[in-house]
DNA sequence: CATATATACGGAACCTTGTTCCACTTATCA
DNA sequence: TGATAAGTGGAACAAGGTTCCGTATATATG
C-alpha cells in the first residue's frame, strides 16, 4: 500500500497529482529568494542564506531541488519567462513600436543580470543543458509577436527576424563586459531605431 | 631534453637571496602533484589531495600560491612550456616536416587536456589575466621556429603563419567539445597535409 | 467535526574543504 | 660548529553542503 509515486511535474501543470498548498507557496518563496540572493551574491551563495531569507528550512530547498544547479536552472527559467511575458503586457499597452523597443530595452536588463549566470550555465552540468533551447523557445516567439504587430501596423520594416535581433542584441551585451549597461542601451536604442520607417 | 625555463627567476636574481634548496624541491613536487590531480579529478580537487600527493604539508601550498588560482596558472604555465618545448626536441630528431606534424598532435593534446581549465580561464579571476598572452609568448615562437625550419627545406609552403595556425587548430579542438581526440587529430592532420609541397 | 495519514517542514548534526597559525625542523652561512 | 632565518607540517578553526528524522499540518474520509 506504500506506492510511492514519484511523479513529479516541473513543467506546467498540476492536474494530475494535487500539490499541498503550503508546498506550493513554500516553493514561490523559495525561488524568489533564490532570485534575489543570487543578484545580490552570486550563483555560490550559501543555501542556508536562500532558505533564511525564503522563511524556509534547507532541507526545502533540498526536497524541491536535489543539486544547486536544479535551483538556478529554475530560476534562470523563471526570469526567462518573466521577460518573455513581458511582452504580452507591452503589447497591450503601447503602440507597437514602442512596445518593441520598450520590449528590447527589458531584454538588455536580462541580458545583463544574467551576466552573473553566464560561467555558471558554461560548465557542462547536465541540469544546464536544456536552458539554451529553453531561451530559443521563449524569448524568440515573444518578440516575434511584437515584431508581427509593429511590421503590419506599418510602423517597422519587416526584414529582420527575432532570431537575428535576440542574437544581436545578445552580441551586444555579452563582449563589452564593462557592466556598462548604458553603453548596451544606447547601441540597442540606435539598432531598433534603424527598423523604423522614416517619416519623410 | 626540455629546456627547464623556471630555474631561476631571472628578474630578481641579483636582489633575492638564494632560495632553500628544499624549498625549490618542494615546489617542483607540488607542481607536478598538482598537474597529476587536476587531471584526474579536475581544478577543483581538495587541496590536501594534492599536499599528500607531493608529500607536503597544505601549509606549503598557501605559502607558494596563496590562492587557489595561482596554483592553477602555476600548473598551466608549465604544460605551456612543456608543449613550448618539445619543438625544440622534435626539431633535432625529425626532418622539418615532420617536425611540424608531430608538434601539432602534440599541440592538440595540450588543447584537450586544458578543456578542463577552460572554464575556470574564463572566470575573471587577476591571476588568469596574464596566461593568454603567456599562452602566444611561448608557442607561437615555438611553432614559427619549425615552420620557418620546413620553409627552408622546401618542404613547406611558406604563406601562413604560426599565429594562424594555432588559432585555426585551437579553433578546431575547442567547438567539437564531444572529446573526441582521434576527430580533431584527423582534422589537424589534413590542415598540416594541405600546407606540404606535392611531389608531382 | 473528528480522525487518520501521507506530505512537507525545520534545523540540528555531520561531513567535506578552505585557510590560518605556530611550534618545530633544517639549510645555509660565518 | 653553532647561530639564525627560511621553511615545514598539520592541528585547529571557519564555513558551507547535505542528510536525517521527529514534528507539524493539509487533505481525505467517516
Amino acid at each position: 500500500m506504500a506506492g510511492n509515486h514519484q511523479k513529479n511535474e516541473s513543467s506546467k501543470e498540476q492536474t494530475e497529482r494535487p500539490k499541498r498548498a503550503d508546498a506550493q507557496k513554500n516553493l514561490v518563496a523559495l525561488l524568489q529568494a533564490a532570485k534575489e540572493v543570487f543578484a545580490e551574491t552570486g550563483v555560490d551563495a550559501p543555501m542556508r542564506d536562500i532558505a533564511r531569507r525564503a522563511g524556509v528550512g534547507v532541507g526545502t530547498i533540498y526536497r524541491n531541488f536535489p543539486q544547486r544547479a536544479d535551483l538556478i536552472a529554475a530560476v534562470f527559467r523563471q526570469e526567462v519567462d518573466a521577460c518573455a511575458d513581458t511582452a504580452e503586457e507591452f503589447a497591450q499597452h503601447y503602440a507597437p513600436a514602442e512596445a518593441v523597443d520598450r520590449w528590447m530595452q527589458r531584454y538588455v536588463d536580462f541580458l545583463v543580470a544574467k551576466r552573473g549566470l553566464a560561467s555558471a550555465l558554461h560548465s557542462d552540468d547536465a541540469a544546464f543543458k536544456p536552458l539554451p533551447a529553453y531561451f530559443d523557445a521563449r524569448l524568440e516567439p515573444a518578440l516575434q509577436g511584437l515584431l508581427n504587430a509593429a511590421t503590419e501596423a506599418g510602423e517597422l520594416r519587416g526584414d529582420v527576424t527575432a532570431y537575428d535581433l535576440l542574437r544581436a542584441v545578445a552580441g551586444l551585451c555579452t563582449p563589452s563586459g564593462h557592466g556598462d549597461v548604458a553603453q548596451a542601451r544606447r547601441l540597442v536604442s540606435l539598432l531598433i531605431d534603424g527598423l523604423r520607417y522614416r517619416s519623410e
